[in-house]
RNA sequence: GCGGUCAUAGCUCAGUUGGUUAGAGCACAAGAUUGUGAUUCUUGGGGUCGCGGGUUCGAAUCCCGUUGACCGCCCCA
């Protein structure tokens, strides 16, 4: 127990870790591949200034942020958004629309670190930039979905909750709060449930700052954020919002609404509407998101979300780039793990060898050494034991090693030129010529 | 950054009002078994009881500090 711990909030992978690990990226990997995503990847060390311009300066706080030895003021990545950005604003001229890019990488955060949130961890990162319509979003929420049924997992296990700013700061504009106001609301709005009832304590923040609101005022808002699955509709959002609109603002709500249609349909024509929910709820932490916004959930879980995302259209036009209109979405690795643990979805590592050979003594080991070199440089999984042992435990490491082939280099069947074959499996056993045991090998781990 | 709970072998845990050399199961290794995989049996390695200090004749046990994990705030890109 002596020597070094790792840091808090960081892990180590030894090989059974690793392997489920591998096995999370591999669904990950194949579902972005799928859907026509080119993966790409970036620095893990950053300037700080890019983080700060994005998401202000109190950001740092949270940030693994130091001085480098050339007094760079410069940040692990907390998140691949801004390098996404900089590195699609930098190339925007050159590449073909829409553009669809996806990264698995680890990010840093000093926070502390709980169930679910660690200071270091994987995401999954999938954004489309050049697409301002609902079909961008179509993709991706489709993408998303795929990377957590690719699991095992059904819409009994998981939700996603889809959600729009921008109808909320046309509601929220009609009732009269300012530019300025709308931004701290939306806080209000996203602390709803963990408040509790009680809204009362929510607007607290809010009142802080701008002074009292009138329960009407605060009973209309939490009613907007109320609308959610079964209750919502085109008709009901309009008829609301139409009590408090402005007749020029209708048109923009219509046709809103008409994208939201579009998203919803498209989801469904592809046979998933049960993984999808309206949820005015949702409107996520940071100011940048511009528009839809989406949050992956456990259905019956005590978890934290497993991924969230929406539309920053101005976001590369800030980083100082070209104005090009965006939506994505991360995934994490540890809130999945939890939730495959679960659910006893994690992988189990396979065998790791093919072929276990069984050597009978020093000079048998010589002939052992030329075949097992030239089955592994053919591509086969091949172990033997670094030391002489006894049959009994050769054929006993031989199974556990989960390998469906032994090979035996014995006396006897070397005097003969041969060697002898056991199918661990059955037990059957036949003899192989050396010159062919490569091939005899190969074959019958294919099949054929 | 703030509050609460906890910390004994690789894992899961036991350990009496403070009392000899800190235990069990699982896992790992060796042997019974030098030409065939199971089961079983025997044996072994592995602990400064998270770390540091204090009280005591004596501390895994009581006290203080510290580190870490978990839970709740803050935050959640």
């Amino acid at each position: 127990m002596a020597g070094f711990q790792s840091l808090p909030g960081f892990r180590d992978f030894p090989p059974e870790d690793f392997s489920r690990r591998q096995h999370v990226f591999r669904v990950w990997r194949s579902a972005a591949t799928a859907f026509g995503f080119q993966e790409y990847d970036a620095p893990v060390l950053e300037p700080l200034e890019l983080y700060k311009t994005k998401s202000g300066d109190e950001i740092e706080a949270q940030l693994f942020s130091f001085k480098d030895k050339g007094d760079r003021e410069v940040s692990l990545r907390p998140e691949m958004t801004p390098t996404v950005c900089r590195m699609v604003g930098e190339k925007a001229g050159s590449l073909k629309r829409p553009i669809k890019w996806f990264s698995i990488a680890e990010f840093y955060r000093y926070e502390r670190a709980q169930k679910g949130r660690l200071r270091a961890f994987h995401q999954f990162n999938a954004d489309i930039f050049g697409e301002a319509g609902p079909e961008a979003e179509i993709e991706l929420i489709a993408l998303l979905i795929q990377c957590l049924a690719g699991f095992g997992l059904t819409a009994d296990d998981f939700t996603i909750r889809l959600s729009d700013r921008n109808l909320w700061f046309y509601y929220l504009g009609a009732l009269g709060f300012t530019a300025a106001q709308i931004p701290a609301v939306l806080t209000v709005v996203d602390r709803f449930e963990k408040a509790g009832a009680p809204q009362v304590e929510a607007f607290k923040p809010y009142e802080e700052k701008f002074g009292p609101l009138d329960q009407t005022t605060k009973n209309r808002v939490h009613a907007f954020a109320l609308q959610s699955g079964k209750n919502f509709s085109e008709q009901e959002i309009l008829t609301r919002w139409l009590q408090d609109a402005k007749p020029e603002a209708r048109e923009k709500v219509s046709a809103r609404l008409a994208d939201f249609r579009k998203l919803m349909d498209g989801l469904a024509d592809m046979g998933l509407k049960d993984f999808v929910e309206i949820d005015m709820m949702v409107v996520r932490g940071l100011a940048y998101y511009t528009g839809f916004v989406f949050e992956a959930f456990d259905r019956k879980g005590d978890l934290r979300a497993l991924a969230g995302g929406g539309r920053y259209n101005d976001l590369i036009k800030k980083l100082g780039y070209t104005d090009l209109p965006a939506v994505g979405f991360a995934i994490g690795d540890v809130t999945t793990g939890l939730l495959l643990e679960q659910r006893g979805l994690t992988s189990k590592p396979g065998p790791a060898t093919d072929v276990y050979v069984v050597i009978g003594g020093e000079v048998e080991r010589k002939a052992a050494f030329a075949d097992i070199q030239a089955l592994r440089a053919a591509g086969v999984r091949v172990e033997y034991p670094f030391k002489d042992l006894s049959f009994g435990k050769q054929f006993k490491a031989a199974s556990e090693s989960g390998a469906k082939l032994a090979l035996i280099y014995g006396g006897d069947e070397l005097a003969h030129g041969v060697v002898k074959l056991r199918n661990l499996a059955d037990r059957s056993e036949r003899d192989v010529p050396r010159g062919q045991v490569v091939a005899m090998v190969r074959s019958l781990l294919t099949g054929h």
